[in-house]
RNA sequence: CGGGAUGUAGCGCAGCUUGGUUAGCGCACCUGCUUUGGGAGCAGGGGGUCGCCGGUUCGAAUCCGGCCAUCCCGACCA
């Protein structure tokens, strides 16, 4: 290929967002292909955005009253035939296990591309009575769908996800649920990954296979390109029909209990890294990053035994106050130190030599922020003393400017158009609000013309109703839907 | 499954057109010395069945055929 880069740095986003990516993924350390094709080897960097991206998702979820359990991975072929939209969805998608040792099976198992069937299958048994419901359980666990076309992280065959699945006496509380979890994952996208996202609700189309309402929300890439990062479905009561889940009313009658399911996977750590990143490598949100200050002791022979154990001190009291510190004591170069924890997207970095020390204070660079006429970050004079005060404050400081950043410029990519040509134009650089006729064929004729499809019906904006800007028919839902390309 | 490209050391590449000693370069790696405030320098060193199989030839990384894999662009998707 041409525009490779040597073993010093990525190629710029600014040039090729695909080889951008890619080399970034490897590079950062984040994560190795795995020898089958579409496998990923999560290294401990990336693996560690991860842990911190479950903890606080996880809290979330007991926070609004879930508990956790953990459902197999094979799954009897049969259980997926049960539900027709569900296995139409997942057909061509499904590993197949049919033999072990030299034994063919007699009944294939499938391994779990989500778990609706399993856990349907438990529900029935372990539901019967009103006073059953609601049942909210989660779990953490690995599904496998293979794929055409992988991508680290944004669509692997393997990957990890949570999956909620909730039964409810009826759809009022089923919805509820649903809601209640897309409001989560906004806020979580928000609040922890810095990513404000667009929320709303899949046409008839993009709904998730045997669902009656799917939600989404839908994060913008650097490249103006959307991301779906966590869905929520109320599955009405296709899977209670299926898997018999019922239960006896007030009034002695079986009913059929309202299912809901709702995942955020590792795809979202490919939203974070897509829409952060830029030339010089990943931009972490503090609350996500493995490091959120790493300490570089500076000087040479005598001169550097001082900063590297005030270096230690320093991060020791920092860890103490809750921050993850790092000093970085690697024989190598100041400067190549500088890159390397810049392409690894570090929030602050503080420098600390021999006439910091003597002066008191360490110089804080921040990943993004003001740049000096080399183009470099500003360095700031923190007093020593004041570094683990100051620490927290500065992270939190830094976070919403992320947010600011990331929403000032979805918003910059993002316009309320009416006519085609705009339309045409909108799409190949963002996200269009449109009114639409909610024709499957039609969004079909926009997606050949335009590589555009619809993300979101956009459920929280005004009532508002027209002429389809593709083919002018009347509007569909009394809401604008967002359309944009999709990753 | 279509269209395009690429397979030579861990990574990035040259060599192939026009076959010919021991296959080369940069980075990374190892050893030593000197270095350390924006990707350090010098010296020495280790690492390759040239994607696989077959063919042509006295001789193949190089020519021919087949296969495989990967990447990029399209159809499926969290």
């Amino acid at each position: 290929m041409s525009a490779k880069r040597n073993d010093r740095g990525v190629t710029p986003l600014s040039e090729d967002v695909s080889a951008w990516y890619n080399e970034l993924v490897l590079k950062a350390e984040l994560a190795d292909r795995g020898p089958a094709k579409g496998s990923m080897v999560m290294r401990p960097y990336g693996y560690t955005i991860w842990e911190l991206l479950q903890r606080q998702l996880d809290d979330r979820f007991k926070a609004t009253g879930h508990v956790n359990a953990y459902f197999p991975l094979l799954i009897p072929e049969e259980y997926i035939m049960r539900e027709a939209d569900h296995v139409e969805g997942f057909a061509p998608e499904l590993y197949t296990v049919t033999r072990v040792g030299k034994k063919e099976l007699e009944e294939p198992l499938i391994i779990r591309p989500t778990s609706e069937t399993v856990i349907g299958e438990s529900y029935s048994r372990w539901i019967s009575s009103y006073r059953d419901l609601p049942l909210l359980i989660n779990q953490w666990a690995n599904v496998f769908r293979y794929e055409l076309r992988p991508r680290l992280f944004l669509r692997t065959t393997e990957f990890l996800w949570q999956e909620g699945h909730t039964a409810h006496v009826d759809e009022d509380d089923a919805m509820a649920e649903v809601l209640t979890i897309h409001d989560v994952y906004a806020e979580f996208a928000e609040n922890v990954a810095a990513i404000p996202m667009l929320k709303g609700e899949k046409t008839p189309g993009e709904r998730f296979a045997g669902a009656v309402r799917t939600f989404t929300i839908e994060g913008m890439m650097r490249d103006g390109k959307a991301l779906q990062s966590g869905t929520s479905h109320y599955m009405g009561t296709n899977f209670a029909t299926a898997f018999d889940i019922q239960y006896q009313d007030e009034n002695n009658e079986q009913q059929y209990a309202h299912t809901t399911s709702w995942g955020m996977s590792t795809r979202m750590i490919g939203a974070v890294i897509l829409a952060h990143g830029d030339d010089a490598g990943l931009v972490l949100p503090p609350r996500l990053a493995p490091i959120q200050m790493v300490i570089i002791p500076i000087g040479r022979g005598e001169d550097a035994e001082a900063p590297l154990a005030k270096a230690h001190e320093l991060a020791a009291d920092l860890v103490a106050a809750g921050v993850r510190a790092h000093v970085d004591d690697r024989d190598q170069s100041p400067g190549f130190k500088f890159n390397d924890w810049e392409l690894k997207g570090v929030p602050l970095r503080a420098e600390l030599g021999p006439r910091d020390l003597e002066e008191g204070h360490t110089l804080v660079a921040h990943r993004i922020g003001e740049l000096d006429e080399k183009g470099r970050p500003l360095k700031e004079k923190l007093p020593l003393d004041e570094v683990v005060a100051r620490v927290p404050g500065m992270l939190d400081a830094y976070h919403e400017l992320l947010v600011k950043r990331a929403l000032e410029f979805r918003l910059e990519r993002t316009a309320l158009v009416d006519d085609w040509e705009r339309f045409v134009e909108q799409v190949a650089i963002g996200f269009a609000e449109v009114l639409h006729c909610g024709r499957t064929a039609c969004e079909d004729d926009i997606k050949a013309e335009t590589a555009a499809t619809p993300r979101a019906i956009l459920m929280e904006s005004d009532d508002e109703s027209g002429p389809c800007v593709r083919c002018g028919q009347d509007s569909a839902y009394g809401k604008r839907v967002a359309y944009g390309r999709a990753y």
